[in-house]
DNA sequence: CTATTAGTTCGAAATAACTGAACAATGGAT
DNA sequence: ATCCATTGTTCAGTTATTTCGAACTAATAG
């Protein structure tokens, strides 16, 4: 396989000018040049890329192929320079950044309306995560940034892992589901009853954390916190809720908070990087959200 | 940009074989070549690929991120290589052939079955479309053969038409439907009391023909020919279905063709291909489509 | 029929790529 | 600590490739 990206150049100027004479032109090289880089590109690949009709010169149909998909490549290869460009420039070509649901998604625009002004050009990706979602999407290097979420069993090589904030869960209900008139402190079989809502795992692979709601029957699962609330605020089902996400519909009295006889869990959000990530914009984000957490 | 695809396969190799003396080796190259190579795409691109550290070199994040993408690039360059070689052994690389939904794409299994059987390497894709769907598919290049819909409104440069069947359509409806009561003829009020199935036209662009329904308040659009003929099966609404694609139900009872005011509807199947199109699938297909048109 | 343009051929020149020997730096092995 | 094998680099010399320019052929427009 002897193609060269030179090669493939010269083809597409010769196509877009119409004639070997004109792409010479072109190229700033001689005509003479451009019928040698040709005919060595025809001899490599073993196949006519041109027909020579008259004094003119057309494309053999693999010829166009290879020139169709040829330009494709150029652009390709234009693309790779521009991202190793970007990546030597400290900052990274793309950043991914891994949100859990529980996180407020609303709360990161602000920071990220701030990236954007610093005009690094890196192409950051949002995505959210449920559960072991986090922790899967870092692992798998698909995230280099995770934003709440659980932390690991045990410390994982690579992997710095910061403890964000605690989100206080609550048992709620919606205004007038039956559960509010049960006398409280409710026990399991109170709830039981009811359907529960719970998040589907975001994570593909390793169940990394058994379920709490294993004996349950009437499970609806839902993709993301935002589904959950929403089908709680509706009165199709129960279960816990971060306090944060639900304070205005508590307010409102939307949503009510059942005491409960097991306590209420209480679980920490992190945030995690590889720590022989050298990117600024990955940086850049953990500074400001270790600052964000100290205030 | 002097990036070059040879010095892609230098890093490829020196990553592989973990120094520049195994990619050396690996390349029938002696070292101090390997080392031109690096330093020299190292001073075309402007940044450092490798990180001298003791006399071991490792990537730079940049180096990373060029190797990474340029390992696609190299696959890709492979890639157009080979498509332009199935080209020019005069089969296409690939060959896309739009169906009519009329048309019972069954009956062209067999002739599939055959095809690959002359281990040609052509990647084959069938799409299924819906009255004007094949003759844009056709127009718009994104199918190299049409098998049934319309004829074109007037010639169309470069594109050969091909009468290949008559489409008889017949009023049908469900066995136990409602109108199997009514006398008939049918006038059009009749009909227009129920929902009348349509095929929705997969034609993105222009609307080539008229719908024959305009008038009509109940209409179900549907996608395909065999979505409409469960609906009309089910009861759901009436409409004219093709004969040959419903003879096994008319002669079990489940359909029932009613006789209706206005003569009821034949259309033309074509075929259609490119005739600049010198591809050896092309021809081949063209050739059999017409041999089986004649018996 | 000629002037013009397009592509090719070919020897010479320029450039780029490769080589091998010598060298410096490193990291195990002894 | 010392030695030695290994790694990458440097550099001058060689080889291969690419480019150039001039001469040449063929086709077309006026």
């Amino acid at each position: 396989m002897k193609l060269t990206l030179d090669a493939l150049t010269v083809l597409d100027a010769i196509e877009r000018k119409g004639s070997f004479a004109a792409a010479a032109q072109a190229l700033f090289r001689v005509p003479s040049t451009v019928t040698y880089t040709v005919q060595k590109l025809e001899e490599d690949l073993g196949f006519a890329i041109f027909k020579r009709v008259g004094r003119r010169c057309v494309l053999t149909p693999a010829g166009q192929v290879l020139l169709e998909q040829g330009r494709g490549l150029l652009l390709a290869a234009q693309d790779v320079v521009a991202s190793a460009h970007q990546v030597n420039s400290g900052w990274e070509a793309e950043l991914n950044i891994a949100i859990d649901t529980v996180w407020d998604i609303q709360n990161f625009y602000p920071l990220l309306q701030e990236f954007h002004q610093l005009n690094t050009g890196v192409q950051v990706n949002l995505s959210e995560e449920v559960m072991g979602g986090t922790l899967e999407a870092i692992i798998e290097q698909r995230a280099d940034i995770t934003l709440g979420g659980p932390p690991p069993v045990s410390p994982i090589q690579g992997i710095q892992f910061e403890s964000l904030m605690r989100a206080q869960w609550l048992f709620v209900v919606a205004k007038h589901h039956p559960l509010t008139t049960v006398a409280q402190p409710l026990t399991e079989q109170d709830t039981q009853a009811y359907v529960s809502v719970v998040i589907r795992d975001s994570a593909i692979q390793s169940p990394i954390r058994p379920h709490r709601n294993l004996g349950q029957k009437n499970v609806l699962r839902v993709a993301s916190m935002q589904q959950k609330i929403l089908a709680q605020l509706q009165g199709v089902g129960v279960g816990f809720l971060p306090r944060h996400k639900i304070q205005d519909y508590l307010d409102s009295g939307e949503l009510i908070a059942l005491t409960i006889e097991k306590e209420a869990p209480v679980t920490f959000q992190y945030c995690a990087w590889r720590s022989a990530n050298t990117g600024r914009a990955t940086q850049w984000f953990v500074d400001k959200i270790m600052a964000m957490k100290s205030v």
